[in-house]
DNA sequence: GAAACGATTATCT
DNA sequence: GATAATCGTTTCA
């Protein structure tokens, strides 16, 4: 039996390393919410990686300091940012090491179970769209997953929100480019993601 | 207080 | 592809 990955809760040292390498390691792993009770979740297909202070287009530039939006930037590795974005809510993870603000951006995952949660939680209002826009996009997971602001700081080796290892992509199959919608570092190439899974938002 | 600013998305053409 | 809607945070007066 090869490929087959018993899912385990990632460990808090998984996290404890730069961002770039943290982006690149998070694809493939299982992103897990039983927010309201029920489980849903996916696996992650798309990330964006905010290095540190030197890195402009970070929310914790140096320019801009610690801030009340951004302090759990500087929290442990392995917890979680949330903030507010254009009304849409999106998920970050924290990496390398507490005080240092650096973060991984989830941007899309492929959903695996929970489907009819994540439906209703998706489009409320509406006829349920196709199921490959439930993870595609930042805003668009969280929605799925019902993440909001109070999840912010949340340590995530634990409910309601947690992540788990899961089978790690082909190297082959990993893309790497400039990371979408920043105005400042606009070349730099700090998303990854895996390459013609339908999930990956566009741009 | 007021205004500008996005690590976005949906809905047009 | 272009544009409007979105809303808390941040910045400035």
């Amino acid at each position: 039996m090869t490929g087959v990955v018993t899912p385990a809760p990632l460990e808090r040292a998984f996290f404890a390393r730069p961002a770039e390498q943290l982006a690149r390691a998070m694809l493939g792993t299982r992103l897990v919410s039983s927010v309201g009770g029920d489980v849903a979740a996916g696996r992650i297909v798309e990330t964006e990686a905010y290095v540190g202070p030197h890195d402009p287009a970070s929310h914790a530039a140096e320019r801009i300091g610690r801030t009340r939006r951004n302090g759990a930037m500087f929290g442990e590795p392995g917890t979680a940012y949330v903030y507010r974005l254009y009304g849409h809510w999106c998920l970050n993870v924290v990496s390398d090491a507490a005080g240092y603000p650096a973060a991984v951006l989830v941007r899309a995952i492929a959903p695996l179970s929970g489907f009819p949660l994540m439906r209703a939680r998706r489009w409320p209002d509406r006829e349920p769209g196709r199921d490959r826009d439930l993870g595609r996009g930042p805003g668009n997971l969280t929605r799925s997953l019902g993440i909001t602001g109070a999840l912010d700081a949340h340590p995530l080796d634990t409910p309601p929100l947690w992540l788990e290892t899961g089978p790690a992509p082909d190297a082959s199959r990993v893309a790497v480019a400039p990371r979408v919608g920043v105005t400042r570092a606009a070349d730099w190439p700090l998303r990854f993601f895996i390459r013609g899974d339908p999930h990956v938002s566009r741009r």
